[in-house]
DNA sequence: TTGAAAGCGCTACCAG
DNA sequence: CTGGTAGCGCTTTCAA
């Protein structure tokens, strides 16, 4: 229609250069008075001989906290799915306990030795991975953090539990359990966790503002062990016998369960947890637990994979810096 | 690798015929040994010379139940896709009040006219309706329906909410609220209606069987309109002062929680609701309404689009008759 | 500064 | 029964 070649239009839309100020004004008026919108899949087919290359970078999932087994395989999906788009996913993963985040630090600089183009990762919240993420992003490396945000990185994006709303939101169900008022006891998992205190956090504002009728009086540590949990919430329980409400704040949820129904209060106390575990699941169905959140373990699977690809691609920036995922009220009659 | 053109190949990937049968397991002997997987991007940019279109028939949003009008967003969303894939959507809607189903078949024989290949709609529980999608099946038109199922219709799938499940977690809130039992009222929209019934069947069994504590004293009906909710509503509430919940089952959910409001009950009544309106969820904010149980009204827009695209490109069947989609539970907390 | 052409992976059609 | 080729809408590179 403007009598030029594809390849000028080309240049126009997207901001390539080199193209005179007349001709490129010329074709603008056209692409707006027709409304022309580039066909995605074109596009698509066409990048894909680029053959771009992400890192996922993740915590292995264990059996008391099974949740990054199912962020996993949002991953996989994603990366078949992607595949098409002539993508390779390189995906690696280190240990929760390794708190020093050496480890981790070794298998970014494996992976950006490998040529990833972008990262995807649930960082450990330590100075020296920010620091690492932070070189990646000044060499051209895009980075998204999954699950666990980490300041002063310059990633991209977070992908993830807005953690205090979380909280927020076990705490209005407890209250809403509660119509005549009551005691809860919450068990968390380490309070060093930044994911684990604010969710705490999150529970306190809301009973404290909202049902103050309800009172929190007791606190224990389970450090995301079954075990433990189920000692602690049996001490518990067997201590203030008055409890009617139990939140669990993090891992640990299966354990804390079988303690709940060991000491057969399983009808007097309302119990709360996070994720969708199955074992969570399954003392939902029992009707042991009484709710839990989830919060789109797939989705921060796959996620952050066609981020980096958009981005990568020049087809856009993420629209906000924080992307939070559902939080998922899950009972025993929605499962 | 097996010396054929690519035609061929394309011949026995897709089970077109006209293969030799030595051939045809040569080929197929190599794409099972290099684990070949057709490139889903290249297959969309070819067929998008199809130029496929596909009808949505839908009802009308209104004020008291602007339900359809989130559908339809989900609809314009999903047309934008697929327009990539050569693909045109018609809409049509009818008003959900013209009961006898003939508008809604005039509607069909037009986009039938037009040159429709599938259809997406949400119809009347009509025989006649039922019958005019059979004959669509029967010439090869696929049909998806939607949010309301249709028996005999011969329709490829449904996708939409299973009712009694969202009457069975109603429930289960309504129980959990409940800790030392209590008295409820149910307003629903009409007893002809299907869909309300299996909602207020679902939340009466699971009251029965888990909550016996819960027990359902008041029944009325709103006709889905939010004036004569506000009325019956307000004079449930006046007869049975000793209300401790309120489910609403279907529109008119404004109407009802003013009327809560006006009583000046909303700190004594559990209220619990369905879909996610814009005026639900101010009343959810205010503390009036405690929880409203979402449906996914977006997705019902756009996935029976994919189906219907996914089923005539020869992508593939739905897996499943029946395609549920979540019950999403919302308090003030998590909205 | 611009044009021409190859190519991404697939489908469809025509010819043999 | 099979091969060859055009074309889907775009990007990229080389040449002019």
């Amino acid at each position: 229609m403007a009598g030029v070649s594809r390849g000028t239009v080309d240049r126009v839309l997207n901001h390539r250069g080199g193209v005179s100020e007349e001709t490129a004004r010329k074709i603008q008026a056209i692409v707006d008075s027709v409304g022309y919108v580039p066909n995605s899949i074109g596009r698509t087919l066409a990048i894909s001989r680029k053959n771009i290359k992400l890192g996922y970078l993740i915590f292995q999932g264990t059996t008391a906290n099974p949740f990054f087994t199912e962020v996993l395989q949002g991953v996989e999906e994603k990366e078949a799915e992607l595949k098409n788009f002539g993508v390779t996913v390189l995906k690696a993963s280190s240990s929760i306990e390794d708190d020093t985040g050496a480890g981790q630090i070794e298998l970014i600089d494996q992976l950006v030795e490998e040529g990833i183009q972008g990262l995807a990762i649930t960082p450990f919240n330590h100075p020296a991975v920010a620091q690492k993420l932070k070189e990646l992003a000044e060499k051209g490396i895009p980075v998204v953090t999954v699950n666990s945000d980490l300041e002063h990185s310059g990633r991209l994006c977070y992908v993830g539990s807005d953690y205090r709303k979380a909280g927020q939101t076990a705490g209005g169900l407890m209250g809403l359990f509660h119509p005549h008022g009551g005691t809860v006891g919450i068990i968390s998992g380490s309070p060093l966790v930044v994911c684990h205190t604010e969710r705490e956090q999150g529970f306190r504002e809301i009973l404290q503002e909202r049902y103050p009728g309800v009172e929190i009086r007791a606190f224990a540590i389970n450090q995301d062990d079954d075990f433990i949990s189920y000692d602690v919430a049996g001490q518990m329980l067997k201590k203030y016998p008055e409890l009617t409400g139990l939140y669990i704040v993090a891992g640990g949820v299966y354990g804390a369960c079988r303690a709940v129904e060991a000491a057969g209060c399983q009808d007097r106390v309302a119990v709360i947890s996070h994720d969708e575990a199955k074992t969570t699941l399954e003392m939902l169905k029992k009707g042991v637990l009484n709710a839990t959140i989830g919060q789109e373990a797939v989705r921060q699977g796959s996620e952050p994979l066609q981020i980096l690809y958009d981005y990568l691609t020049g087809g856009s920036v993420p629209e906000r810096e924080m992307i939070y995922t559902r939080l998922d009220i899950c009972i025993r009659e929605n499962m």
